[in-house]
DNA sequence: TTGACAAGTGTACAATATACACATATAATT
DNA sequence: AATTATATGTGTATATTGTACACTTGTCAA
């Protein structure tokens, strides 16, 4: 196809991803530290270019796992950021993608690669990004607060059982709001996001804990 | 920043667009036949090649405008289909739209412009489209049912004033299922998504019916 | 045995959804 | 002028779901 404009080719793909936990009721996201121009020194979204001959979910799990060495995680993409000075050097789209891990199963690469140096930082305290990162984090934060409630997108961060004290908890703190425990149970058992496995767990002194997993089916509708 | 992947400039983006319409309660989506290759002679969702110099959705209304005339639409971005191969000539990856017109209000290029004549077609009987248009105009289709529910994207269709009876028919038309005409307007109204003008029209023969408009904001959760 | 602790369950009330029936305004017919 | 056909407009009883709130239970430690 004949392309009007001789600049075309010279746009730039880039997949940017909003990795997400919850470490102790707070929720953190994936960072890394720029070690190189432009923005050097700045903390940035992990992310980078998309190859030819790759899918785009599969360029950012890539850039993920180079970056960060997180690997095994379900992405979503949300949204398109577009600006055309969004990038300094050249015109570059970002494909934004969004995801969640359980902390305790990801081991970063912490010692300086090519690149970047990762950590978890507390969302409520996000330094000013590399990039226009800190709007992609802040729509990708948005996004979490309803992905949450109307898909099993925190089974990354409870693989295997969990109680609903535990879950009851994530949630409270993702949505930044207290809700009632007893209703909450009820919520999310009859919403079929999760599944009594029959087993519980002991916690000293305390009354034993059911173990429920999620579901595999994704619901599709708002649980609050 | 340095690129690893030699072949990284070689992909394209493309905007593809499925704009929808409801004529006398037949739901149809605005298509182009294709005059050059690849693909001549198909028919196929309207759009092109991203500039260098402008957003991603104001490709998507340029080359709406150039190839069917349309213009004036709002659009909302809302997958992205990137398979390596859905193109045959280099790689492309496109990124996809969704919108509504009022038909009586859009005049179409219907003489033959360097590469396309456009028309209305039936949602129910779709021939094969060019590249992977099929697949984008299907999850196209679930799509508007989504968005019908939770947006006032049906504002287009009606700019100005309409009778909730209209309105019932274009929703049983899209979401392809009979809803209690008495409860249809309770929810509307009560949704807020439309707001009475104290107006109505007149039909022989026929109670008189009260005109509503939509309103602006956005509601957010789903009315069935 | 008792107390502390968080887990687990129930219930009354409010709000919303659903199914369904009748009254009303207009124009054409007699 | 009264009657009729047609689609508009409104109401209500019931079921379902959401919300607020209190008591009971199982374990460990004192």
């Amino acid at each position: 196809m004949e392309l009007k404009n001789p600049l075309y080719k010279d746009i730039g793909i880039h997949v940017v991803s909003s990795i997400f936990t919850v470490d102790d009721g707070i929720v953190k996201v994936l960072l890394i530290k720029r070690t190189n121009e432009p923005y050097n020194g700045y903390w940035a979204l992990p992310g980078g270019g998309l190859y030819n001959n790759e899918l785009v979910e599969a360029a950012a799990k890539r850039e993920l796992k180079e970056k960060t060495g997180v690997e095994n995680v379900n992405l979503s993409m949300y949204k398109i950021f577009d600006k055309i000075d969004r990038s300094p050097l050249k015109r570059m789209i970002a494909i934004a993608y969004i995801g969640v891990m359980d902390k305790k199963r990801v081991h970063l690469l912490m010692e300086t690669n090519k690149t970047s140096l990762a950590d978890w930082i507390d969302i409520r305290n996000i330094p000013e990004l590399a990039y226009d990162h800190n709007e992609i984090l802040d729509s990708a934060i948005d996004k979490l607060k309803e992905l949450i409630q109307t898909t099993n997108i925190l089974k990354s961060l409870f693989p295997n059982e969990f109680t609903l004290a535990e879950l009851h908890q994530v949630y409270e703190s993702i949505l930044n709001t207290p809700i009632d425990r007893r209703n909450f149970r009820k919520k999310m058992i009859n919403s079929g996001l999760v599944i009594d496995t029959n087993k519980s767990i002991n916690f000293k002194g305390k009354k034993p804990a059911k173990l429920y997993v999620f579901n595999n089916k994704i619901n599709n509708k708002s649980i609050f």
